[in-house]
DNA sequence: GGCACCTTTCCTGGTT
DNA sequence: AAACCAGGAAAGGTGC
């Protein structure tokens, strides 16, 4: 089965998602190549991925533009673990390779090219400002929770991508949120082994689902066994958000 | 050490 | 009867 090209996955969800145009990038028309990945613009990342996928042949039908678009610093924060799970276990592992090899070509360089280069016009880039730079700012579906990952997130994980979702749980409504435990009791062992708690079970975990009524990151479903809805403080599922065409 | 946050554990009682 | 749901209470683990 041939993959279809990122570049017109990634055009297509580029003008499906909300009808939002990408400004172009600070350093257009410089290719990613010469330039270190922490310096890389969301562009440079799109064009690398794009590079990567063509390259190797990958599957991207479940790449969106959504879970690419991030500039450098970002990316290179991901560890293999998170690359996995946003582009899938042979793409992630081969993404995460790649940037390793990227890094380590331009690591010696990289603060030589933060503070020297100057911009296509000749102009002195910016000095690096004084005192500890501000956290980088990560979308929430990217970002990992201070203090590791959470249930919600665990779960949405499992939901929106198929590929490791061995009939765990499913979709009831997509465009609402809703979905389903299908084995409540594996769903659970498996937060039980992201947590290193061999004890946990099913009931405690609804009982952590349940906490998130309050704070609105679930909604209650009435009368349903193991049915759930996401609510309006989760994110990271809709369609629109992670560029799936419906 | 104190605090906030996010669970985890246990529990009672109700529903399917 | 078993599995699940609802939610109170208390405690644990972690980061700041």
């Amino acid at each position: 089965m041939s993959s279809p090209c990122l570049s017109s996955v990634l055009t297509h969800n580029l003008y499906s998602e909300n009808c939002q145009i990408i400004p172009a990038p600070l350093s257009a028309g410089q290719c990613y190549k010469q330039i270190s990945p922490h310096c890389w613009t969301i562009d440079n990342v799109l064009e690398w991925i794009s590079d990567q996928v063509d390259r190797t042949n990958f599957d991207a039908s479940m790449l969106s533009l959504a879970l690419c678009t991030m500039d450098g610093p970002t990316l290179c924060q991901m560890n293999q673990d998170q690359m996995i799970v946003f582009f899938g276990p042979q793409l992630g592992s081969h993404l995460h390779q790649s940037l390793h090899e990227q890094k380590t070509k331009y690591g010696k360089t990289a603060t030589i090219t933060l503070t020297n280069m100057k911009t296509e016009k000749g102009e002195p880039r910016q000095k690096r400002p004084r005192g500890r730079p501000p956290k980088l700012t990560v979308p929430n579906y990217l970002s990992t929770a201070p203090r590791g990952t959470h249930l919600w997130e665990f779960i949405r994980d499992i939901l929106i991508h198929p590929e490791k979702n061995q009939g765990l749980m499913k979709w009831e409504d997509r465009r609402e949120g809703i979905f389903k435990f299908l084995k409540s009791e594996a769903v659970a062992q498996m937060w039980g082994q992201k947590k290193k708690n061999s004890s946990m079970t099913y009931e405690k975990l609804s009982r952590a689902m349940r906490y998130y009524y309050k704070r609105e990151i679930l909604e209650r479903v009435d009368g349903r066994r193991l049915v759930y809805k996401f609510g309006k403080n989760s994110s990271g599922w809709k369609t629109e958000e992670i560029g799936i065409g419906i």
